[in-house]
Parts: C-alpha cells; sequence; structure tokens
DNA sequence: CAGGCGTGGAC
DNA sequence: TGTCCAAGCCT
C-alpha cells in the first residue's frame, strides 16, 4: 500500500470490522492481572513489564510488585535497590529504573495524578509511543493507537502491508491506517483486542488464520500469504565473547561488583569479569594477583586458586554469547577500592538483585539451588 | 537512524 | 544447539 492510494476499507467494513472484534474480544478475552481495573499506575507497571516480555512471564512479577510498591507514591519512595530486586530475572533491567523515574516524575511533576494525554504521557521515562497509547487508551478513553508487535503483525496481515516494520519510519503508516479503524467509542478494548488477536489466531508462528473471527476482513488469508506479513528484517546473531569470572572469596564473603547504571546489567550485582583477549594466555596467578589488586588488595596479598576443574558457563543474550571460565580464589579480607564493589556473605546473596547469568555462575559453583 | 538492551519458551 | 520470538525504549 503506498501513501496515495485509497483507503482499502470502506467506512461500512470499517464498522463491521469494529463489531466483529469487539464482540469476538467480549465474549474471549483473556483474564489477565491487570485487567481488574483501568488505573493508570497498573496498566504503566503492566505495560512496562510487558515490553518484549511474555504474558506468561510477567503474570507472576506483576502480582509481586503492586503487592510491595502498591501506589505510585510508593514506587517513587523505594530505596532503587529494592526495585532492581524485584525486576531479578525479569530482563531489560533499564526498564525498572526508568519506571521508578516515571513514578517520581508523577509525584513530583503531576502531584501524583498521571497525565491524562498520551502526548503528556510520553514526557515520562521510559513510556515510548506503544506505552503512552496503551495507557491512554486504556486508563483515559483516549482514541490512540497502541502500536506494538502484535498491532504491527495484525495490521500488516489484514492490509498486506509491505513496510518493514523493522525500520522506525514504518510506525507512521500503521499509526495512519489504525487512526482510521479504531473504535473511538472503545479504544481502549479495541487495542487490546487486537493484541489478543496478535497472540492467537494472528500470531506470528504457526496462525489460524482461517478460523480467526476476522478471516473475512484478512488479506493475507484471502490471498494465502498469512506468513508473508509482516515484513520485518532479521537481526544479526549474537556475537560469541569468552570471560573469565571471578570468584574470590574471603572470610567476609564473595566479592561482588555492581555494574555501571548504563549499559547491560546496569545496577546489578556480578563477580569481577575479565575478557579473555585482554588475557596473554590462561589466567597466570600473577594475573590474578594484578587483578585483585584493582580491587583494592595490596600487592602482598596471597590468593589461592581453588577449584579450577568447573566446566564453563555459556548464557547467551540477544546480541551476546558469553562463555564464562569460573576462576575461584581463595584469599584474607582486604579493603576494596573505590570501586563499587563490597563483600557478600552467602546468606546475603539472595538480598543483591543479580542477573540470571550470575546466577548461573553460583549454581555451576553450587552456591545456588537448582 | 541503528544498535544496544535479557530472558524463557517454542520448535 | 541454534534460531526466532514476545504488549519497546533510549541514545
Amino acid at each position: 500500500m503506498t501513501e496515495t492510494a485509497p483507503f482499502p476499507w470502506s467506512d461500512k467494513k470499517i464498522a463491521a470490522f469494529r463489531e466483529t472484534l469487539l464482540t469476538w474480544y467480549d465474549q474471549n478475552k483473556r483474564d489477565l492481572p491487570w485487567r481488574r481495573d483501568h488505573k493508570p499506575y497498573h496498566v504503566l507497571v503492566s505495560e512496562t513489564m510487558l515490553q518484549q516480555t511474555q504474558v506468561q512471564t510477567v503474570i507472576p512479577y506483576y502480582e509481586a510488585f503492586l503487592t510491595q510498591f502498591p501506589t505510585v507514591q510508593a514506587l517513587a519512595d523505594a530505596p532503587q535497590a529494592q526495585v532492581m530486586k524485584a525486576w531479578e530475572g525479569l530482563g531489560y533491567y533499564s526498564r525498572a529504573r526508568h519506571l521508578q523515574e516515571a513514578a517520581q516524575q508523577v509525584v513530583r511533576d503531576y502531584a501524583g495524578n498521571f497525565p491524562t494525554t498520551a502526548v503528556e504521557l510520553q514526557t515520562l521515562q521510559g513510556i515510548g509511543p506503544y506505552t503512552a497509547g496503551a495507557i491512554a487508551s486504556i486508563a483515559f478513553n483516549e482514541v490512540a493507537p497502541a502500536i506494538d508487535g502484535n498491532a504491527f503483525r495484525v495490521f500488516a496481515r489484514l492490509f498486506c502491508i509491505e513496510d518493514d516494520i523493522a525500520k522506525p519510519q514504518t510506525r507512521a503508516v500503521f499509526d495512519c491506517v489504525i487512526r482510521r479503524v479504531i473504535d473511538p467509542a472503545r479504544p481502549g478494548d479495541f487495542n487490546q483486542a487486537i493484541m489478543d488477536l496478535g497472540s492467537t489466531y494472528m500470531r506470528a508462528s504457526d496462525p489460524d488464520a482461517e478460523h480467526s473471527p476476522v478471516a473475512a476482513f484478512d488479506a493475507s488469508f484471502q490471498s494465502g500469504r498469512v506468513l508473508d506479513f509482516p515484513v520485518k528484517t532479521k537481526k544479526p546473531r549474537p556475537v560469541p565473547i569468552a570471560y573469565l569470572a571471578l570468584a574470590i572469596h574471603s572470610p567476609a564473603g564473595w566479592l561482588f561488583m555492581q555494574r555501571p547504571q548504563t549499559g547491560m546489567l546496569g545496577d546489578l550485582w556480578m563477580f569481577p569479569l575479565i575478557a579473555e583477549d585482554e588475557l596473554e594466555e590462561t589466567l597466570a596467578p600473577a594475573r590474578l594477583q594484578e587483578a585483585a589488586q584493582q580491587f583494592g588488595a595490596e600487592a602482598g596479598t596471597t590468593l589461592t586458586l581453588s577449584d579450577p576443574g568447573l566446566r564453563p558457563v555459556t548464557h547467551t543474550f540477544t546480541h551476546q554469547k558469553w562463555t564464562m571460565t569460573i576462576v575461584q580464589a581463595e584469599t584474607d579480607e582486604f579493603s576494596l577500592a573505590t570501586l563499587p564493589a563490597r563483600w557478600v556473605p552467602e546468606p546475603e546473596l539472595a538480598s543483591l538483585a543479580l542477573p540470571t547469568v550470575q546466577k548461573k555462575l553460583l549454581r555451576r559453583m553450587q552456591l545456588l539451588k537448582e
């Protein structure tokens, strides 16, 4: 479809689509925790967790998060470490930091009452065009599209839209189409119905377009090209990276470092890592000494290597594949340098926000169950 | 704009 | 094991 082509659906067809979609939704919508009410704070928390994350994964995190931080005020006032801990294992950790920042913005700039328009909502940290549209439509009945992966896929199929959804500029094409079709009487339900459709009959893999309630409106189905849509360029495969993970133990516990706020696994705690390409060969004791000195150990500190036999741990991220060789060492406690580092006794491991990759290391060392 | 940013499930 | 995917946002 080009920008100059006339809109392919008549007003009558648009009305029929809305009726069909919403009738199906009213009878078949999933019973999800965040559909119990339409409070903007609840919508914000759920939509943030749902970014690039499946419903099944989010449900327990959502329940626990709202128990711990029941109001936007409570989240704004909470210690940041507590928020990161609540996010542990969910991934994309900047979402947690941004979510709390947004709560603080609402408290500080809006006296605790959420702004009610998509345009204003987008000024809050972590809220982009999708989440703003979702909150505005669901909580405040604004006629605003909420264009996520489901909406891209559903409308690409309904209209056989060939534009590459991986390109940012494509959003405008879909925004234009959806504004034509969205039901102005029930924008929030319309957006959620599209998502339910996109996760059932019109899912990415193994779709069931034949039995879809909107099969009659589905141009890709009518032309036998369901799997040709949406058009989306593929992402590069993960780059392999080899690390040594330094598991340094003293009577005070294990040496952990807090990762920088920006970048991967920001604010979370891990063993110090050394990229293997920074090393000549395997880790000589002298190199371990050198590394320990960076954390504050004096030159004479004795480090005894232990348990060299652990198999490496692998962990794949979206864009990197890590292989980590664990180097365990025993030492006397030394005072840590200015780095964001701590000695962590084993009972306190549970109170730190640890990424899954760190938990894998601990499991391999049998310091964590499972 | 392109690329960075996690994790778990499905196949 | 590899590959792709899932209710995106930030820089």
